[in-house]
RNA sequence: GCCCCUGUAGCUCAGUGGAUAGAGCAACUGCCUUCUAAGCAGCAGGUCGUAGGUUCGAAUCCUACCGGGGGCGCCA
């Protein structure tokens, strides 16, 4: 699709440099206005050069909507300086019809795709929750997340691969078994041990040897299936499933230290083994191997990491972790410098803590104490689709506190809905044009031009944007702006739902045409934008 | 003590250099003989934590302070 806000931005460089205007070190904007009397567009280009022309904002303004190239770029209806020397452009109404065809002709295959992220090999490592335990909604947060960004840069043309990294081996599944064992047992487990209800019931399934180690890990086998379950049926698939202990078991993690040692950056201490991390911006340094001969969980994932780059060739990692996870970015980070990796091609977003607020008291995610809230929990109670928007209604480095009362009882709390019902009436009404005999022409030879009411005009706008909402989120890093975005689509939808009849009495033929087109195109650009957020587009409410 | 995140309407949150700070929920008031009223419209609600600074321009960037969350293991 024709991106107006690419096509004057290069006008405008045309422009400055006409007028000898060097852009060496600036940037200027072209965006969209907040306010419609500022026009279609507006650009702060004369705000930010003026300096170097020695010039009022203002009369560097007017040279540059002065120039030829100006005067020769034809879908502009008219220029206007406005406040300290912005250029805003008003748009001939051509330029809204042109994009809402090439909508249609491009349709939920084509629409709001890029390729800014063509030949570039990106890996998604999200949610790798522990097998000790059910996803609670916070691991569910996070893979909303994640798997919108994961269709984002999809539709960017990234080359992705999602990746859960399977936590199966350590102390962690040697507590497990160790509580399944006390449960088995007939008692507590114990202190730190695992306190939820699922170890009671795992207990009586378990007829293995009475061993920590051995029921550990059956348990963590059963456990996995049961989370990649139930994130099958929250609609997140996973492309690789990677297991620490096959890790630890290849032999990949001597490798790595050996090639660590090489290069000078391990040393012996106390029986243990250290990474000189701290001449490689780590706050302290870290140990490999315990003293006790054990690898250190670093040294495992530093083994990981090493495999995601050197033996997988991705270009580019991303790891989501929670903020608890924090300390670790530093260490991973000195370690790929280490090992002569870019540590900038490994990017770890951190999503800070969800908790739950429940009758007036808040509660933390603990698998420990057995505290969570399933994520299953959520999602019987309002579906897939609420879950997924509701998980992205806000920014990964939010600590979200999620009122389970009104996320679950209340629906219209949570905006999915909201959504959703645009897509229904849009369903609904297509249905009812074609039992009518009001259909679009394949040839999309469609007349916009009757479209000028206000809501239609701002339906417009509000679908012409997704493609640099989309974008902008993949650049980013954050899906949720494509959740957001979806909000305001629906607004602008039941706007001109409610003012903009299709099929009602006196709308003449052409008129009713023409909305019928723009409702389809809002139909393509709902649906584009619920598929990234892992939404379901229904049919009925 | 040090590091990361955060503080925006009564509540939950958008907005991270642009002009007059937005939405949903909650409250109040209107709108269905008309394509789904799970909707639309109106009204109301704000020292953008505080104080300085940078800038033509700051909720947004910098500094300090205050409040909240997380981290600083030979746990994972």
């Amino acid at each position: 699709m024709l991106r107006w806000e690419l096509q004057l931005h290069a006008l405008v460089e045309a422009a400055l440099s006409e007028i000898g205007v060097d852009l060496e070190g600036v940037e200027f904007a072209v965006e969209r206005p907040q306010v419609d009397s500022f026009g279609d567009f507006s650009t702060n280009a004369a705000l930010v050069t003026f300096k170097k022309m020695s010039k009022s904002p203002r009369d560097l303004a007017n040279q540059v909507i002065g120039t030829k190239a100006f005067a020769e770029f034809p879908h502009v209806q008219s220029y206007e300086i406005a406040g300290p020397g912005f250029i805003n452009f008003y748009m001939k109404p051509s330029h809204l019809y042109s994009q809402i065809v090439e909508v249609l002709a491009e349709k939920e295959e084509n629409f709001a795709r890029s390729d800014l992220g063509k030949d570039e090999k990106v890996q998604v490592e999200f949610v790798s929750a522990n097998p000790t335990g059910p996803l609670h909604i916070g691991n569910g947060w996070w893979a909303a997340y994640g798997d919108a960004l994961s269709r984002v840069l999809k539709r960017c043309g990234y080359d992705v691969s999602k990746e859960y990294y399977v936590n199966d081996t350590g102390g962690q599944i040697r507590s497990l078994g160790r509580s399944i064992l006390s449960r088995k047992a007939g008692t507590s487990p114990p202190e730190d041990g695992y306190q939820g209800r699922y170890v009671v019931d795992l207990a009586n399934r378990y007829e293995g040897e009475l061993e920590d180690e051995a029921a550990g890990r059956w348990a963590a086998s059963v456990i996995i299936s049961e989370i990649k379950q139930s994130l099958e049926s929250f609609g997140v698939h996973f492309d690789v499933w990677y297991s620490q202990a096959s890790i630890e078991e290849s032999g990949a993690v001597e490798e790595t230290i050996a090639e660590l040692d090489s290069k000078g950056y391990v040393y012996e201490n106390d029986g243990a083994l250290w990474l000189k991390s701290t001449e490689l911006g780590d706050a302290r340094d870290r140990v490999l191997r315990k003293s006790n001969g054990d690898f250190t969980y670093l040294a495992g994932d530093i083994a990981y990491h090493r495999n995601k780059f050197l033996v997988r060739h991705f270009d580019r990692v991303i790891d989501i972790f929670g903020a608890d996870h924090h300390g670790q970015v530093a260490s991973q980070k000195a370690a790929m410098k280490a090992l002569g990796i870019d540590p900038s091609r490994l990017e770890i977003l951190l999503g800070q803590m969800v908790s739950v607020m429940e009758s007036n008291e808040v509660v933390k995610m603990s698998k420990r104490a057995g505290t969570s809230i399933p994520l299953s929990f959520v999602v019987e109670k309002i579906g897939v689709s609420a879950t997924r928007i509701l998980c992205l209604s806000s920014s990964l480095d939010k600590a979200t506190v999620l009122d389970l009362n009104k996320a679950v009882e209340r629906s219209m709390e949570n905006p999915a809905f909201y959504v959703q019902y645009a897509h229904a009436r849009i369903f609904s009404l297509l249905k009812n044009a074609s039992e009518r005999g009001l259909t679009l022409d394949a040839s999309l030879e469609v007349n916009l031009s009757p479209l000028s009411h206000p809501r239609e005009i701002r339906l417009m706008k509000d679908i012409t944007m997704l493609p640099e909402v989309v974008e902008v989120a993949a650049r980013e890093r954050a899906p949720h702006k494509v959740a957001t975005w979806l909000k305001a689509l629906a607004a602008s939808f039941h706007g001109f739902y409610h003012d903009c009849p299709v099929l009602a009495e006196g709308v003449d033929l052409t008129l009713a045409t023409s909305r019928l087109a723009l409702v389809r195109a809002t139909q393509i650009a709902l649906r584009v934008g619920l598929d990234l957020v892992g939404a379901e587009a229904v049919e009925e409410m």
